[in-house]
DNA sequence: CCATAATTGACAATATGTTGTCGTATTGGT
DNA sequence: ACCAATACGACAACATATTGTCAATTATGG
């Protein structure tokens, strides 16, 4: 039925509204730091602690190469730094450098007021309910998702 | 606080991720037919009736300069036509081709399937309930957001 | 230990979106 | 009806992301 094709219809533009608000707000709030949205996401990945360019990737959720170009962009800026990885030759140790980790805290005031607002506007358990309802949403269209491969039965080559 | 800032980020990092979710299932039932998601959100504004290019914009959420980009692709593609516009003479109809109705009507099937299991995942009442959270989500977003200008007063010019 | 697999960085092509500019229509107030 | 403001299409420059390829490194099974 047409109602069904409807409703996931609505469900999906939903969604990107969403990402485009969250989108455009992110770079308000970065722009005055100098830096981008994408730029902020791949320097919040290595604040702990550093990552190399796949496990930003993985955490970020997005390709490889899409990170490993940012990342040399940082690292032209001189925001990011590379360190040697012990654990593999060819895959260095990203993390940020001192005007790196200076970027992101200059966000953070703004950032943290955003989030007030945000939580004020919902009332703070509702708006971690609400979290926690996105994430199921998430796992919901990771099990559900159109052709996804069948689960790679781990097989010997 | 870190914690609201915490709170804010993980929220707006859920929203990414749906967004990728959505996006790359989007892909998966776009390709059969030939289109991209992009080119599937374009015609399915002006399935009902046609739009200009301004106004299909408006309905998507992007600037009219992507989505001219991208009429002018699909009216290449011969899968879009423009009509005079008896309101604008510049600014011309934008409605779907017999090809690009096909294209569409080709990917109805797996989008109801795909919404099917969505609706079936979580209960049809509470996708429902889910797809209002988004809106009113959208709703705050749109009335906390960073730096927006204060509401334009209309003033005479 | 060695041959084959998988991983990684670099590069290129393409898609989608943004901002900004330009020239020309279109509109609206007086 | 005129004139200033606005809207629109066309272009260009740029940012972000994807897919695909290649060569080199790393991991793994026999």
């Amino acid at each position: 039925m047409a109602e069904e094709s409807q409703l996931g219809g609505e469900f999906t533009l939903a969604i990107f509204k969403l990402n485009g608000q969250m989108l455009a707000a992110g770079e308000k709030l970065a722009r005055p730091a100098g830096i981008t949205v994408a730029w902020w996401q791949v320097l919040g990945a290595v604040l702990r602690q550093p990552l190399t360019a796949v496990g930003i990737a993985r955490q970020m959720g997005i390709t490889r190469q899409a990170v490993q170009r940012i990342a040399n962009r940082l690292i032209d800026e001189g925001l990011l730094e590379a360190s040697p990885n012990p654990a593999h030759k060819r895959s260095p140790l990203l993390g940020p450098t001192p005007n790196g980790r200076e970027a992101v805290k200059q966000i953070a005031p703004q950032q943290t007021e955003f989030s007030k607002r945000m939580i004020d506007a919902f009332g703070r358990d509702e708006f971690q309910r609400l979290i926690g309802e996105l994430h199921r949403i998430a796992d919901v269209v990771d099990e559900v998702g159109p052709q996804r491969e069948p689960a790679a039965a781990v097989l010997p080559h």
